[in-house]
RNA sequence: GGUACCAUAGCUCAGUUGGUAGAGCAACGGACUGAAAAUCCGUGUGUCCCUGGUUCAAUUCCAGGUGGUACCA
């Protein structure tokens, strides 16, 4: 068996472009299964806020990846990595063809490219620099990483928390500089990758946006977000829906406040995925209409590869 | 129909003693290798309602018009 007569269509795009409807047809048309790149579909108990298929959507085309962690369990880019290549060869021996879909670029890019190896974190450790970034604050942090990985000091945004965070941890648990681990390295896969993503006019994009989440309530978000209050510490529930929610619960703002600011944030969230795809030159960009047009592409990427 | 007030960014509004304008929200652009639906950086996007008049110069002053709001008929 040729492994490079297997591909991997990847279905990108913003939130609530219509990925799922289109990954289903494609899935039909070449008559394979769908691999999950949404890192909050991956959750069970996010049955409404992150939007993952509809139950017959599910019966009718084989899904990975949805709904198979729980919220308090740990889970990250590189397992996911790991996990989809790991499944990949079992598809391949039935169909030339898989879809990976999701609005995770980071997630799609582990698997298209793979991600540098490091070890997973320290749950202690991090507790301790959490408590030691809340005290002291994040200057304290940026000494001490400056010390230990005037690399790192120099190239990651020092003003975003997160990215001081993460490379003084993996500094102190691996006594090593975090820039050591960052090879950067474009790792080869046995398929080929053909990226495909999903766009439309803003103000429609808008517009269904507005809408996904009116009817989201309808469906009965707000209980969702009050029977996983008492988990909103954990990682998977700081996400759009969720957080605004919990605030209201809080009694930070009112319902209606709480409404409009799950919109405004997943009109953003959308825009910045839009910046991760458009970054990355190997896309070609369809509208959600063109199911014949992307159906057609893959095909002629196909028989491009067959004949060189 | 009459009187008063208003008309400036997508919205709510400020302002210019006459020298073409700025806040909040919204929006837009970008970065991003284990928290990524997270986190972070950047950007005012404008026939100042229209037409005349005064003036070196009008978004600003004057007149008329149009639209809106309130009150009186």
């Amino acid at each position: 068996m040729n492994e490079k007569q297997k591909y991997l269509v990847v279905l990108a795009g913003p939130t609530a472009v219509g990925k799922t409807d289109i990954s289903i047809e494609l899935a039909k048309h070449f008559k394979t299964g769908i691999i999950s790149a949404d890192s909050r579909q991956f959750y069970k108990e996010l049955k409404i806020g992150a939007a993952p298929p509809e139950q017959e959507q599910l019966e009718t085309v084989k899904h990975y990846f949805v709904g198979f962690k729980s919220i308090s369990e740990y889970y990250n880019v590189s397992r996911f990595e790991q996990d989809v290549l790991q499944l990949l060869p079992g598809i391949f021996e039935k169909n030339n063809i898989a879809i990976l879909t999701g609005g995770s670029g980071l997630y799609i890019d582990a698997v298209c490219h793979g991600i540098d190896d490091m070890p997973d974190h320290d749950p202690e450790l991090r507790q301790q620099l959490t408590e030691r970034m809340n005290s002291e604050g994040i200057e304290s942090l940026r000494l001490e990483l400056k010390k230990l990985d005037p690399e790192s000091y120099n190239n990651v945004d020092l003003k975003n928390k997160n990215r001081v965070f993460r490379a003084l941890e993996m500094c102190l648990l691996t006594g090593k500089p975090y820039s050591q681990f960052l090879l950067k390295s474009k790792k080869e896969r046995p398929f080929n990758i053909i990226r495909i993503a999903l766009n439309m006019d803003r103000a429609l994009l808008h517009d269904r946006i507005n809408r996904r989440v009116d009817l989201m309530m309808e469906k009965g978000l707000e209980n969702e977000a009050r029977e996983l209050y008492k988990f909103r510490s954990c990682n998977a529930l700081k996400t759009v829906g969720y957080k605004e929610l919990f605030e209201y619960f809080d009694g930070i703002h009112t319902r209606d406040v709480a409404i409009e600011l799950i919109k405004r944030n997943t009109r953003r969230y959308a825009r910045r995925q839009i910046s991760w795809f458009n970054r990355n030159n190997d896309y070609t960009w369809f509208t959600p209409g063109q199911v014949s047009e992307i159906t057609g592409f893959i095909q002629n990427e196909i028989s491009k590869e067959k004949n060189e």
